[in-house]
RNA sequence: GCGGCUGUAGUCUAGUCUGGUUAGGACUUGGGCCUUCCAAGCCUACGACCCGGGUUCAAAUCCCGGCAGCCGCACCA
C-alpha cells in the first residue's frame, strides 16, 4: 500500500505519532501509540519465540549508556565520528577526508581534525564544487554523547547498537553455557544515532528498537545442526555478482545456496531461512522481500558475508529491515585487546595430539645477578620469543640481541639451554567466530502496518496476523439498547478473563463499528443480537471473509482464543455450523 | 548542515496576494433520536490560524527569527 494513506491511518488510529508534537517536534523521534505499542510489542514477543524458544538463545539486558572506552574497541569512536567540513562560499558541507582523498590521493583516515584542517591550508584544497574557501575542520559525532556521575568526568555514549552489550559481556555468558560452543545470545532494545537529517519517517529514527542475536561458532564449523529442516526453503537472494550485472535476483533452496557458494555458510543460510519465515508469520507477502548480499565496498572491512533483507516499500524503495552478517573475530578480539581480558574459547581437539617442542632453560643463576632489576621484563619477552629463532641465532652469531623499550640485552648460550619435549596437545585458544542477525524492530513494525493494509472501495482493513492484531476481538451489541449492551459487557469481561484484549464499542451504527474494527486490524468481531437474548448465541465475524458464525456465548472466549493463536481456523467453524 | 516550497480543528480545505465584525465548509469524533448486520439519515456538542519577536489603531494575512514537513544537495561506521 502507500506510505501516505497507512501513515494517515497509524497517526489517526494510534499507532505511530511523531515524537513531541505540541513542542512542534524533533525530528527522528516517533512515538508509539496505545495501538502501536502493542503491536510492537507482540512483534517483539515473536521475535523472542523464533530466537529464544525456538534457536535456544537466552536474552540479556545490558545499559544503553556505556563508556568510552568500550566503544573505542568497538570502532565507534573512531569509525562514528566523520570529520565534516564547509565551503564559505556556497555553504556545501563535505567529508573533509573524502575532499582531501581525493585532492592529494592519500589516506589520512585516522588523523586529527587539526591536521585535516591544515592539510586543507597548506595543500590549498578548495570546495570541489565551487572553489571556494574552507572552513576548519569539525566532527560530527553520529553518537549521543554524555556525562557519567555528578562531576562529569567520565564521557559516555547511548549505545549505537545493542550488540556491543553481548561482546562486553562475553566471559561471563561463555561460562553460563558452560564453555562451549556454539551458543547464541540476544538483546532486544533501544539503540541511538544522532543522524544529520532524518526525513524518513519512522525508516530513519535517532533512537531506535533493535533485536540482535549474536552466535558464536567455532570458526571451522559453520554448518547447523538443523539445516536439514529448511535446506528446501526458497529464499530471493540478489548476490553481489548479480547486482553489479544489474541482473534480476535469484530463486534458490538453502542447499543450492550452500552448495553453488553464494551464501559463505550453512549457519548464515540458515539465518537467512529463519529470517524469511519470521517476515512470513509477519503477514509480509514474499514478493516484496529479498536478500540483498552487501557489495564488496559496503561491507565492513572485518566481515566475512553481509546480507541486507531488504522490503520493498513504494515510497522508500527497497529498504533495509534486517542484517545477517558473519563478523568474524572482529569484534571479541578487538574487546579482548583493549581490555586486556582474555576472550577466547579453549577448543579441545577430538584426539589429544602430541608435539615435539623445543623448550627453553634460562639458567636462572646466571640470568638474575646479570640482568638484576630487568630480569622479569627480558623473561617476558622471552617466553613469546620461538625458541627456534634463539637456538639459530646461538648458531650463527653465538648471540642473541633484544631490545625492550630502548634498551638493548646481549643474551649468550651460557645463559639459556635448550630441551626437547614432548607436549600433549589437548586444544587450541581461539576467538570465535560471530554470526549477527539484527534486526530493526521500528522498519519492521512499518513494513508490517504498510503491507497489511489494504484499500478495497471505501474499506480500509489491516489485515494483521491474527496473533499481532493489537486488539484480538470487538464486542459490539447490533443496536444500543440496555439488554443487548448488557449482554456485552459480561460477553466483553468473559474474554478479557480469557487473557484476550477485547473492546466494546456502542457508538455509531453496526456498519461503522465493523469498518473501525476492519481499519484497526482488529482479527474478529462479536455481535449480540436479538436472538442472544433468546437461545444465548453469538456471532463471530471475521475481519477478512466478512462472513460471520453463530455460537453459544459459552463456547466464545475458547473459540476466539483458538483463532487468535491459529489453533483453529474459521472456514472449519463455518463448515462445521 | 545548505537552498527552494509549505504550515488554518483529528483529517481535507476556504480565507492570505489587496491587514479590518464572531476564521467558513466537509468528513471524523462525543452525546441523543432512529435503526435487527457492514462508514445511511436527523438533532446537538467539542474542536484550528506552528512558535517567538517586529511593523500597525488593527496581523491567519506584511517583515524577521526559530521549529516542523515536502523536494533537491550533502551525510548515512
Amino acid at each position: 500500500m502507500k506510505n501516505e494513506d497507512v501513515m494517515n491511518i497509524a497517526k489517526k488510529r494510534g499507532f505511530l505519532w511523531s515524537s513531541f508534537e505540541i513542542y512542534s517536534g524533533v525530528a527522528g523521534f516517533f512515538d508509539y501509540g496505545p495501538l502501536g505499542a502493542i503491536l510492537k510489542n507482540k512483534i517483539m514477543n515473536k521475535w523472542r519465540e523464533f530466537y529464544l524458544v525456538g534457536e535456544g538463545y537466552y536474552e540479556i539486558e545490558s545499559p544503553t549508556i556505556m563508556p568510552q572506552e568500550a566503544l573505542k574497541a568497538s570502532g565507534h569512536v573512531d569509525h562514528f565520528n566523520d570529520p565534516m567540513t564547509e565551503c564559505k562560499e556556497c555553504l556545501e558541507v563535505f567529508r573533509a577526508d573524502h575532499i582531501i582523498k581525493e585532492a592529494i590521493e592519500s589516506e589520512v583516515e585516522g588523523l586529527e581534525n587539526q591536521e585535516l584542517t591544515n592539510i586543507l591550508s597548506n595543500q590549498q584544497i578548495r570546495c570541489p564544487r565551487c572553489g571556494g574557501h574552507l572552513t576548519h575542520v569539525w566532527s560530527y559525532n553520529l553518537m549521543f554523547q554524555t556525562l557519567i556521575g555528578a562531576k562529569g568526568k567520565k564521557t559516555g555514549y547511548m549505545r549505537p547498537e545493542t550488540a556491543q552489550g553481548i561482546f562486553i559481556t562475553f566471559k561471563r555468558l561463555l561460562r553460563f553455557y558452560r564453555g562451549k560452543l556454539p551458543f547464541g545470545v540476544v538483546q532486544l532494545g533501544k539503540a541511538y544515532r544522532n543522524e544529520i537529517s532524518p526525513r524518513q519517517g519512522v525508516i530513519r529514527l535517532r533512537e531506535f528498537t533493535q533485536a540482535e542475536a549474536e552466535i558464536f561458532v567455532d570458526p571451522g564449523e559453520k554448518s547447523h545442526p538443523r539445516f536439514k529442516e529448511i535446506e528446501n526453503h526458497v529464499l530471493t537472494l540478489y548476490p553481489a555478482d548479480i547486482q553489479e550485472k544489474e541482473e534480476k535476483p535469484l530463486r534458490l533452496t538453502a542447499q543450492e545456496a550452500v552448495k553453488g557458494g553464494v551464501v559463505s555458510s550453512e549457519i548464515l543460510t540458515y539465518q537467512l531461512c529463519l529470517a524469511d519465515k519470521f517476515m512470513g508469520e509477519l503477514g509480509i507477502p514474499r514478493d516484496v522481500i529479498r536478500f540483498r548480499q552487501h557489495l564488496k565496498t559496503e561491507m565492513a572491512h572485518y566481515a566475512i558475508d553481509c546480507w541486507d533483507v531488504e522490503i520493498h516499500t513504494d515510497r522508500y524503495g527497497w529498504i533495509e529491515v534486517i542484517g545477517i552478517a558473519d563478523r568474524a573475530d572482529f569484534d571479541l578480539k578487538s574487546h579482548s585487546e583493549y581490555s586486556k581480558e582474555d576472550l577466547r574459547v579453549f577448543l579441545e581437539y577430538d584426539q589429544p595430539t602430541i608435539v615435539e617442542k623445543l623448550v627453553l632453560k634460562p639458567d636462572m643463576k646466571k640470568f638474575g645477578p646479570l640482568f638484576k632489576g630487568d630480569a622479569p621484563r627480558i623473561m617476558n619477552v622471552l617466553k613469546k620469543t620461538d625458541p627456534e629463532t634463539i637456538r639459530n641465532a646461538f648458531e650463527k652469531e653465538n648471540s642473541y640481541n633484544i631490545e625492550i623499550e630502548g634498551e638493548n640485552y646481549q643474551l649468550t648460550p651460557d645463559l639459556l639451554s635448550f630441551e626437547e619435549a614432548e607436549e600433549t596437545v589437548r586444544g587450541e585458544k581461539i576467538y570465535p567466530h560471530v554470526i549477527e542477525p539484527s534486526y530493526g524492530i521500528d522498519r519492521i513494525t512499518y513494513s508490517v502496518l504498510l503491507h497489511c493494509f489494504q484499500q478495497d472501495d471505501d474499506r480500509n482493513i489491516l489485515h494483521l496476523p491474527t496473533d499481532i492484531a493489537p486488539v484480538g476481538v470487538n464486542v459490539f451489541p447490533l443496536v444500543n439498547k440496555d439488554d443487548l449492551i448488557l449482554a456485552s459487557e459480561h460477553i466483553r469481561d468473559d474474554l478479557r478473563a480469557e487473557g484476550i484484549i477485547a473492546e466494546l464499542d456502542t457508538s455509531g451504527t453496526i456498519g461503522r463499528r465493523y469498518a473501525r474494527s476492519d481499519e484497526i486490524g482488529t482479527p474478529f468481531a462479536v455481535t449480540i443480537d436479538h436472538q442472544t437474548l433468546e437461545d444465548k448465541t453469538v456471532t463471530i465475524r471475521e475481519r477478512d471473509s466478512q462472513k460471520q458464525v453463530r455460537l453459544p456465548v459459552v463456547k466464545i472466549p475458547s473459540t476466539i482464543n483458538q483463532l487468535l493463536m491459529k489453533k483453529i481456523e474459521f472456514s472449519k467453524l463455518e463448515a462445521r455450523s
